[in-house]
DNA sequence: GTCTATAACGGGATAGAC
DNA sequence: GTCTATCCCGTTATAGAC
């Protein structure tokens, strides 16, 4: 079950997913967990703390739920796998776009944040060997360092795509088949 | 010659780079410009008038920086302007260093600031018509729409990248290096 | 562990003189 | 156009009871 801690993250999660880590209000965060300001003091020492262990929560959170499939689905072919687990992250759905924004947040807040660092590029670095192995169960024959190539790119990609799409520069679909299309692209190149 | 509004905004981009738009304190922007907060006011109305017009700044001396070319140099082919201008942005220089951690910034703000939206929105769009011209160039014979998804993609990749680099999560060789296969493998993709 | 109440402070914004 | 001085509100953070 989940701990009075946990439950104050979660809400964190939402809070940052609405107003973003600067748009953090300690007095909304306790509204937002049902709970009183001094709580969270208890827990976290201080804002900065909830913002840190968050962020970990996060991080750890994204990790999982790439990973899940549904039950009594059909396994889905290696090529289908790695279109699905990059385009899921391509939603309009609340648990999608809330990982994505706050994945976004993180992000730009390590750009000033030196704790922040280790533990991002530590996701980043799982993340990006999760889709080289599926590009690698796509084409076998190819080369360690290609798949690697093509993975950091494709997720770099997808960063990228996110952001232009959370902050209003690409609509949603559009980004889609951007990405659709790149993976296209990048299979095509580690054909034998 | 620079006007006092014009020196806010090039104060604004470097305070900007050192603490994020989160940082960002009127104060010390106004120490950073040698002004008093009282002037920024008159100058900008509110904070976000400083945020607003500094973005407007940022995206037209970023257009700027990205096109002039050294006087004596020889003509470059349009594919080594390309690689040129892409790659241009990805460079440890005090100069590009704060144009993009400020674009990043910016991008990362306009998520949760609707007013930030249309203008960022712009000059996305700008660039990336520019980066479809150069295209067009090194591949007169492809169509505008396959310029238009190749430029796309290359420039959110390239945000993509250089978020990575400014976080610490990628060498920025390394990002230097995905980027041009990245280049290669539009303009092959281009190919008549 | 959790609350209510409140202290303490940072920083955005303005008044008014020059 | 530019400054000094200051107001004032929103937020962080803590004290102390239960």
């Amino acid at each position: 079950m989940a701990s009075r801690k946990t439950s104050i993250m979660e809400a964190a999660a939402r809070v940052i997913a609405r107003h973003g880590v600067r748009g953090l209000r300690v007095e909304e965060l306790a509204a937002e967990a049902g709970v009183s300001t001094a709580l969270i003091y208890y827990h976290f020492k201080d804002r900065t703390g909830v913002l840190r262990q968050t962020l970990e929560f996060i991080s750890d959170r994204a990790e999982r739920y790439t990973t899940e499939r549904a039950e009594g689905a059909p396994p889905p072919t290696p090529r289908e796998e790695l279109e699905q687990t990059l385009l899921l992250e391509l939603q309009d759905t609340t648990e999608v776009r809330e990982n994505s924004i706050a994945w976004g947040e993180l992000r730009a807040s390590a750009v000033f944040d030196e704790t922040l660092r280790e533990e991002l590029a530590r996701a980043t670095r799982i993340w990006v060997q999760e889709i080289a192995e599926l590009l690698g169960g796509v084409r076998p024959m190819a080369s360690a360092v290609a798949l690697a190539g093509a993975a950091e790119r494709l997720t770099a990609l997808l960063e990228g795509l996110s952001t232009r799409w959370l902050s209003g520069s690409l609509p949603l679909p559009q980004a889609r088949t951007l990405l659709a299309d790149a993976i296209d692209a990048e299979v095509d190149r580690l054909a034998p």
